[in-house]
DNA sequence: CGGACTAACTACGTTACGTAGTAGAAACTA
DNA sequence: TAGTTTCTACTACGTAACGTAGTTAGTCCG
């Protein structure tokens, strides 16, 4: 019973290639054969392998497929910042809210200029969303 | 070859079950005796199931541990705060900068009113000490 | 010295995952 | 229509992580 990437699956590594393919036509779908097709040009690899990747994929909820004639199209369940951003709320979500604070100060001391830089001005979009007239 | 929790080493149940041990003691050190006593309250494990978990969990560098007479004395390589930030870091930093800010949007609009006041706090903290005299 | 306690080593079952073969249905093609 | 191609579904196998714990062998205390 897939439950969507609402629950952060870990995914091992040619999972996360064929997420990559997949990611990489944010807005199409693709086939099997496509995403064999790109990572064929780099590695040795049997269709029946991305086949069965994406199939657990599926199963994970982790990628959408819809028939098409008798084969399958598939895409990312979820774009890439958000399965992203949804591991970052659940790694911080499991420590209570005394720690959460160190928590945040210790990602922040470790954290680039510009990713502060990114972080602020997305901290001062959700702003503005939440109150538009100020 | 321990590599300290600088790599993040994904843990199992009964893994983080006695990092949490450690944590609630985050000060001192524990013996295996005494993390078996803390565990076997809650639930029936064999002493040599915990003493398993502490070895693995010291390889992987998460746990450090120091000869006191012939027995070992645990405690925990990072504290859970540290941890979740480099875990939260270490996602983040797998989205090139593209993506990283969309990441941040989605994560700050999933985020609790709290976590973004902490947030917040942290931000201003952090700034706070690169720019002491503004 | 003998029991008590500790750690090292070994082991077994489960699950996830990389990897891929084979079977069978459907479609295309000569 | 019969052969070939193309899909999917099912099955399988090896490895690694992990939960779980027994066995073995020192060491210390009385």
């Amino acid at each position: 019973m897939p439950d969507g990437p609402s629950s952060p699956t870990r995914l091992g590594d040619l999972e996360r290639v064929v997420m990559e393919t997949l990611w990489a036509h944010e807005r199409g779908t693709l086939t099997v054969r496509a995403v064999h097709n790109e990572l064929a040009a780099d590695r040795d690899i049997a269709y029946t392998t991305v086949l069965t990747v994406l199939d657990r994929l599926a199963k994970k909820g982790m990628v959408l497929r819809e028939r098409v004639g008798r084969s399958w199209e598939y895409r990312a369940a979820a774009s890439r910042a958000e399965l992203t951003a949804a591991s970052m709320r659940h790694t911080m979500e499991d420590v209570d809210s005394g720690d959460r604070r160190a928590a945040l100060m210790h990602f922040l001391d470790g954290a680039s200029t510009d990713e502060v830089a990114d972080l602020r001005a997305a901290l001062a979009e959700v702003e503005r969303r939440a109150n538009p007239d100020a």
